[in-house]
RNA sequence: GGGGUGUUAGCUCAGCUGGUAGAGCAGCGGACUUUUAAUCCGUUUGUCGUGGGUUCGAUCCCCGCACACCCUACCA
């Protein structure tokens, strides 16, 4: 670091900084004149504070004193109280928080003195290192009695103030670093976001799927209905697109003969944002030779509640002051059941009247495509009516061909295709369906598509040749489903907001 | 994209239907050898988000803009 740098970095300077670069420069000067570093990178602690609690928080003094356990432990200073002579001070690691008793007394340096009155001038945020001896306190705290004190990091800034912690949202978006330093909250949400991709991912291997890696930049986008993100690659001038999902490349691996395969990856969709959608937002996608839409929903259902058992120790959960059980078998209802379930007001000779149903669906503010069909409409007035109410996890099933370009049509009603969406807290979580493996259907539906793009719908699919042509090889009969990794976490985190699972969420440019 | 709410010290927040701002924390100085948001005494700090307008005078009223949050739309 030099002098130069400092005029880049001072954007908001203020007071409190100024003083603690005055505080550096101390450091610097004392650690130049005594040949160590003001960044020291020498000390190792060999215990964490959350060990320390689990392995000796049960023994008092009587106990503690005849061991004499001596331990190394490093953090960030989050409290701090001095009393004269003799001081306290609160450490965090990331495993929890341990106290320091640090007198002058106890310091065995020889510059104990000046070592204790250094620390007196040590900001909140500093990093520290200690090593010392375990004791309990008079309030029966186990805390570290300092024999040795040191600075390891000088923190230039100031963090939120200590009891009300961090309110402000947009810091804790965009800074989530003070978030996290502040936020026992916030940690323990990422902890069990790891948790749950953890599980899931145990279980999929558990089930003798295959993880692999598709591209994520296409280009040809495929694989759902959505705005693509677009990019130009400078060496092959041409211009690509950010995945909208993997589909189209993990069904292209069954074909290769790689039966089972999963993804836990990033989509990217150019759409806007809400407390349930984030531009970037990660699925786990998998497929399953040799099985259907009947299958998936079972292991859905069993990935899901692993996946909340491993993150929170139980399938039971609060969401929003809300009970959610997600130990019961999932409600499995038709689009119609569902409308006629949660909007009995309708006749089902409404619901089967496709004017009637155009009419409706325009009283909700709501515009069909002029070319929708019965399903469509049907599927429209669900998600106007119905959808919001399904709290406990329900699998929807029985959705129309017209929107499902890539699932299998019923053997039994070729109107309707073996597809699922599975709905919880009023949420599509999954979305899941027996594969369409007859390459002159999958072409036909592509056509299909491009016709409904010429006609106006933007979000209709590109006709993919390679994937024809891949599917004219052979796919054997397969499932495949795609669970929304942000949303399932929100779920289990009883987190209101899709940022509030994701580290970096998307943000406006800072003002 | 549309609607609502918000933006005051580094942080958490007050601020009376207009007279150029306060508290607590943090910081700084002092007291204090078992504290728990330590306590006690003293003390520094503000383009009141931003640009206009009304007014003798605007943190306050009006208009625009920026950013955030919530609702809504597209979507998972």
């Amino acid at each position: 670091m030099n002098e130069q740098n400092n005029e880049v970095v001072a954007i908001d300077e203020n007071h409190v900084i100024a003083e603690r670069r005055e505080k550096l420069k101390a450091i610097r000067e004392n650690a130049q004149s005594n040949g160590g570093a003001a960044f020291p990178n020498d000390f190792k602690p060999d215990y964490q504070a959350a060990v320390l609690h689990a392995e000796f928080g049960g023994f008092d003094n009587e106990i503690l004193d005849p061991k004499a356990v001596r331990v190394s432990i490093a953090g960030r200073m989050m409290l701090k109280r001095v009393m004269g002579k003799a001081s306290f001070a609160t450490v965090q690691d990331s495993s929890g928080r341990i106290q320091l008793f640090i007198s002058k007394d106890n310091l065995t340096d020889e510059n104990s003195e000046a070592i204790y009155d250094a620390f007196k001038h040590w900001d909140l945020g500093d990093i520290i290192a200690a090593k010392g001896v375990l004791f309990k306190t008079k309030t029966g705290e186990l805390s570290v009695k300092v024999s040795e004190l040191r600075l390891l990091t000088k923190s230039l800034r100031p963090l939120p103030e200590k009891f009300h912690g961090l309110q402000d949202q947009e810091v804790k978006y965009r800074q989530r670093y003070v978030d996290l330093i502040v936020s026992e909250e916030t940690r323990a949400t990422f902890i069990a976001r790891s948790k749950v991709v953890a599980a899931i991912r145990s279980f999929m291997l558990d089930n003798q799927f295959l993880e692999v890696e598709t591209p994520m930049l296409h280009p040809i986008p495929g694989g759902a209905s959505a705005k693509p993100f677009i990019t130009h690659h400078n060496a092959l001038d041409m211009q690509m697109y950010m995945r909208i999902a993997p589909e189209l490349y993990l069904k292209r691996l069954v074909v290769g003969g790689f039966e089972r395969v999963f993804e836990v990856n990033r989509n990217f969709r150019n759409e806007g944002l809400s407390v349930r959608h984030n531009p970037e937002f990660t699925m786990m996608e998998f497929y399953a030779a040799y099985t259907d839409y009947l299958w998936l929903m079972d292991f859905t259902e069993r990935c899901i509640r692993t996946a909340a058992i491993a993150a929170t120790g139980s399938a039971v959960l609060q969401y929003q002051g809300r009970e959610l059980d997600l130990s019961k078998p999932f409600q499995r209802l038709t689009i119609v059941g569902a409308i006629q379930k949660y909007a009995p007001q309708y006749t089902l000779a409404q619901l089967n009247d496709a004017v009637f149903l155009r009419a409706e669906i325009l009283k909700f503010g709501t515009k069909p495509f002029d070319h929708a069909g019965l399903g469509a409409l049907q599927l429209a007035l669900f998600e106007e009516t119905a959808e919001s109410q399904l709290w406990e996890p329900t699998y929807i099933i029985d959705y129309p061909v017209e929107v499902s370009p890539l699932a299998r049509a019923s053997d039994n009603n070729p109107e309707i295709t073996e597809r699922f969406e599975l709905f919880v807290t009023g949420r599509e979580i999954a979305n899941g369906f027996s594969e369409l493996n007859d390459a002159e259907d999958q072409a036909a539906r592509f056509h299909a598509q491009m016709k409904a793009k010429e006609a106006g719908d933007h979000e209709a699919m590109y006709y993919d040749a390679d994937f024809i042509r891949a599917l004219e090889y052979g796919m054997p009969p397969t499932g495949g489903c795609g669970i929304g990794i942000d949303r399932l976490v929100m779920m289990i985190t009883d987190s209101a907001s899709i940022r509030d699972v994701i580290l970096f969420p998307h943000m406006r440019a800072e003002a």
